[in-house]
RNA sequence: UGGUCUAUGGUGUAACUGGCAACACGUCUGGUUUUGGUCCAGAAGAGUCUAGGUUCGAGCCCUAGUAGACCAACCA
C-alpha cells in the first residue's frame, strides 16, 4: 500500500488522527445515504466520491443505505435509479440496507428512552408545537404534555404503533432542553403517524421515525465509523450525539463530519426544482442530456471516469463554493481525448466542388482512427470530386490568422489531398451554394510523395457528399444564463433559463458511422465529442454534443469580423481587467477601515470611467451575494452615469432602490447619493 | 437580536507539530502536429478579509471587527 505524497483533506486527516489514536484500521467503515426521492446529481457525486472514495484509499468496507423513512416521497424507482447510477460510476457498495430494516429496533430503544423518562408523547397540534418551539433568539416553551407518566406514554406510544389515532393526533419526542440555544435539541420529534404505505415495509408500520431520530442509529447498528454528511446537517451533530449516547455500550461509535456540498455554476442542485423543470417541460426528462443528473451526464456523454475525476479534482472542504462547469468539461475532453474514435462530420455543410477530379470516380482512403491510441487502427473513408466541407471553413478573402479555405490559398484535407480554392458559385441573394476548387493528385496522404508531405497551415475535415449519412445531431448549451441561477433571495431561477440550450440540426457523417449503438462516443474531427443518443435508430441516427474542443480560435472570433490586428483585442483585454479591479476593490470594501476605503474608492471610480453598460449589468447580478461587490458595483454606476451623461435605466433603478433596503450601511449610503442626484 | 460554521490568485483545493504560499482548471506566449485538438516548454496572476496581539518568525495561535452560509418542516 503505496500512498502517494498528495495532500490529505481535512477529513482524511481527521481519519489518520483517529489511527494514529489507536482505532483499528479494520473498524473503518463508511455509507452513502441516499433518500430515495428523485435521481442522483452531480452534487451526489461529491458525497458518492467522498465516502466510496475513502473506502478504496482505506481498503474499508462503504455501505449504501436508503434512507427510507417517509412513505410519502419515496419510491421503488427511484432506488432502481440510484443503485444504477452508483454502479454506472464504478463503485461498489458493501452492503445494501435500508433505515426502514432498523424500524423495530428503533421502535424498541424508543420504549426504553420512555421507560426512562427521556421521551414522551406529545398530543398537540403542530403549530402548537412550532409555536413552543421559540425562535433563534429567544427560549422555546416547555409542552403541557412533557410530563405525562411513563405508564400513560407506554400506553399511548403502542396505541400509536397500532394504529388507533389519526395522522397529526400524537407525536414522540425526546425530552431534551426547550431553551438550548440549538433549534433542535429542543425536544425533537421522534416519531410522527402517517398511514401510508411504504415501499418496503407496505402497512406494518403506521408510525415512521424521523431522520434526526434514524440516522445516528442507523450508523450505529451498522458499525459506520465516520458518517460524513453535507454542512447543513453541522447542527444537527448534537442531536446526533444526544440520540448515540441514550443507547451507545461499548462498540465503534459513529462520528458524523461535515463538508461543503458541491456547486456547480450555471445549473441547479435542488431536487425540488430539477422536478419543476421535468414537469414544466422545459427538458425531455430526468435524463435530458442537460440535466446535472448522472442519468443526463451518462446520456451526454460523459464517462464514469471523467466524472470521478472531476470529483477528485474539486476536493473536500468547508467553505461555500462555486466550481466552474469549464472543469467538468475539461475532465470529460481529458477522458474521451484518450478514448474517442475520430470521425469526420460536417454539421453546417457547403458543397465543395473540385473541378480536375475525374468525373464520378470515387476512392477509399485510409484514416487513422485515434492518435492517441496505437492500437485503434484505421478505416476507409470515401471521397470523391464533390464533398461537404464547414460552411465556416471558406471565406473569399480573410487575414493572415485564418487557416483555412479561401480563394487562391492552399488547405489540406484532411487523410485527402491538398486543394486551392478557385470560385464561387452564389444562388440569387447572393450566398454562396458551392465552392470550387482544384486539387493536387500528388498530395494523396500517406501516399509518400514529396507532395503528399508538403505542409500547408490549414487542414479541412469533410463527408463525401453521395456518401455522407444525414443524422439529427442535437447541440446543447448551458440550461441556465446565469451563473447561480439559484443564488438569488428575491429572484426566482426560472428567470434565468437559456431559451437556446437545445439546438437540433441535420449533420453529414461519414458512412462508418452507419452501424453505432446507443451511447457509443467519437470525436467529430475539429468541432467536439458527440455520442450516439437513446433515441437513435440504425434507419434515423441522432448524436448528441457532449462537449466542444478546446477552441483557441473561436475566441478571437467575435471580434474578427474586419479583422484588424491586434488592436481589437488589446482594448478587450484593458476593458476586461477594469472590471476586475472593480469587483477586487469590492471584495475588500466592506473590512477595510476609512483611510484604505477611500483609496479603493478612487481605484472603482478610476477604473469605471471607461466601462460600458454591457459590462455594468452583469455585475447587478453578480453583485448580490457580496456586499463589497455590491458597493463597488454602485459606485462604478454612479461614475458610469455621470461620464455618460445618462439618466438610469430600469435595471440600474431597480438596482438602487434594492440597495436602499440593504444592511449594509456603506452601501445605502452610496446610493443615496444616487436616489438624490436623480430622483428615483 | 441568539447559536454554529467559513474566509488563501479569476475558480477550486494545498501548505504535516508556526519557517521565503503550492497544485489543478482558466488566461497568455512559444514549439511540435495532416484536428486552431493532443503533447511539450514557458509566463502573468494572491502576499492569505481587516485591525491589533503572542513570537526571532503567523495563512496557520489569541482578541476584536467585517462579510458570507446554515439553524425555528409531523422533510432528509
Amino acid at each position: 500500500m503505496t500512498e502517494d505524497k498528495k495532500s490529505l483533506n481535512f477529513i482524511e486527516h481527521i481519519i489518520e488522527e483517529d489511527l494514529e489514536n489507536g482505532m483499528d484500521r479494520k473498524n473503518l467503515r463508511f455509507r452513502f445515504p441516499p433518500e430515495p426521492n428523485g435521481y442522483l446529481h452531480i452534487g451526489h457525486t461529491k458525497a458518492i466520491g467522498i465516502s466510496f472514495g475513502l473506502g478504496l484509499k482505506y481498503n474499508a468496507p462503504v455501505n449504501l443505505r436508503f434512507d427510507d423513512t417517509n412513505p410519502a416521497k419515496e419510491e421503488q424507482e427511484y432506488v432502481d435509479a440510484i443503485k444504477e447510477d452508483i454502479a454506472w460510476l464504478g463503485y461498489q457498495w458493501d452492503q445494501e440496507c435500508y433505515s426502514s430494516d432498523y424500524f423495530q429496533q428503533l421502535y424498541d430503544w424508543t420504549v426504553q428512552l420512555i421507560k426512562e423518562g427521556k421521551a414522551y408523547v406529545d398530543s398537540q397540534s403542530a403549530e402548537a408545537i412550532a409555536e413552543q418551539k421559540g425562535t433563534t433568539t429567544e427560549p422555546g416553551t416547555n409542552s403541557p404534555y412533557r410530563d405525562r407518566s411513563v405508564e400513560e406514554n407506554l400506553d399511548l406510544f403502542l396505541r400509536m404503533k397500532d394504529g388507533e389515532f389519526n395522522e397529526g393526533e400524537h407525536v414522540v419526542r425526546a425530552k431534551i432542553d426547550m431553551a438550548d440555544p440549538n433549534m433542535l435539541m429542543r425536544d425533537p420529534l421522534m416519531y410522527r403517524i402517517l398511514k401510508k404505505s411504504h415501499h418496503r415495509t407496505g402497512d406494518t408500520w403506521c408510525i415512521y421515525p424521523m431522520y434526526d431520530w434514524t440516522h445516528g442509529e442507523s450508523d450505529y447498528i451498522e458499525n459506520i465509523s465516520h458518517s460524513l454528511c453535507s454542512l447543513e446537517f453541522k447542527p444537527h451533530r448534537k442531536l446526533y450525539d444526544w440520540f448515540l449516547d441514550q443507547v451507545y455500550s461499548t462498540e465503534i461509535r459513529p462520528k458524523q463530519r461535515e463538508f461543503a456540498r458541491l456547486n456547480l455554476s450555471y445549473t441547479i442542485m435542488s431536487k425540488r426544482k430539477l422536478l419543476k423543470l421535468v414537469e414544466e417541460g422545459h427538458v425531455s426528462s430526468w435524463d435530458d442530456p442537460r440535466m446535472p443528473t448522472i442519468s443526463g451526464l451518462r446520456r451526454r456523454g460523459y464517462t464514469p471516469a471523467s466524472i470521478r475525476k472531476f470529483v477528485e479534482t474539486v476536493g473536500v472542504a468547508k467553505r461555500e463554493n462555486v466550481i466552474d462547469v469549464s472543469l467538468l468539461e475539461f475532465c470529460v475532453r481529458e477522458d474521451l481525448n484518450k478514448i474517442a474514435p475520430r470521425v469526420m462530420a460536417v454539421l453546417d455543410p457547403v458543397k465543395l466542388v473540385i473541378t480536375n477530379y475525374p468525373k464520378g470516380e470515387e476512392e477509399w482512403l485510409d484514416a487513422e482512427n485515434n492518435p492517441e491510441d496505437e492500437t485503434a487502427g484505421s478505416r476507409k473513408v470515401p471521397f470523391s470530386g464533390e464533398l461537404y466541407i464547414e460552411r465556416e471553413d471558406f471565406k473569399e478573402e480573410a487575414g493572415r490568422k485564418f487557416f483555412r479555405l479561401t480563394l487562391g490559398k492552399e488547405v489540406r484535407l484532411k487523410n485527402a489531398y491538398i486543394i486551392k480554392g478557385e470560385s464561387v458559385v452564389r444562388d440569387t441573394n447572393g450566398n454562396i451554394t458551392e465552392v470550387h476548387c482544384t486539387y493536387d493528385p500528388k498530395s494523396k496522404s500517406g501516399s509518400g510523395t514529396e507532395e503528399s508531405k508538403r505542409n500547408v497551415k490549414g487542414t479541412l475535415h469533410w463527408v463525401s457528399v453521395v456518401h455522407a449519412v444525414p443524422s439529427e445531431v442535437r447541440i446543447y448549451d448551458r440550461l441556465f444564463n446565469d451563473e447561480a441561477p439559484d443564488g438569488y433571495k428575491d429572484k426566482d431561477f426560472m428567470e434565468f433559463l437559456n431559451p437556446d440550450s437545445l439546438k437540433v440540426i441535420t449533420g453529414y457523417l461519414e458512412p462508418s458511422l452507419k452501424e453505432v449503438k446507443a451511447l457509443d462516443q467519437f470525436q467529430f474531427q475539429r468541432l467536439g465529442y458527440f455520442n450516439v443518443d437513446l433515441d437513435s435508430k440504425p434507419e434515423s441516427l441522432v448524436f448528441n454534443k457532449t462537449v466542444g474542443l478546446r477552441d483557441t480560435w473561436a475566441k478571437v472570433k467575435p471580434t474578427s469580423a474586419p479583422q484588424n490586428t491586434s488592436k481589437p483585442q488589446q482594448s478587450r483585454q484593458v476593458e476586461v481587467s477594469a472590471i476586475e479591479e472593480i469587483k477586487r476593490a469590492g471584495k475588500k470594501y466592506t473590512n477595510v477601515p476609512d483611510q484604505k476605503r477611500e483609496a479603493l474608492k478612487i481605484k472603482i471610480k478610476e477604473a469605471a470611467k471607461n466601462i460600458t453598460v454591457e459590462e455594468l449589468e452583469p455585475l447587478y447580478n453578480t453583485a448580490v451575494k457580496k456586499a463589497g461587490t455590491r458597493i463597488a458595483t454602485m459606485i462604478s454606476l454612479g461614475v458610469f452615469l455621470e461620464n455618460q451623461g445618462l439618466e438610469p435605466n430600469q435595471l440600474a433603478k431597480e438596482f438602487i432602490v434594492k440597495a436602499l433596503d440593504d444592511k449594509n450601511e456603506l452601501l445605502k449610503k452610496e446610493a443615496s447619493v444616487l436616489t438624490n442626484k436623480y430622483k428615483i
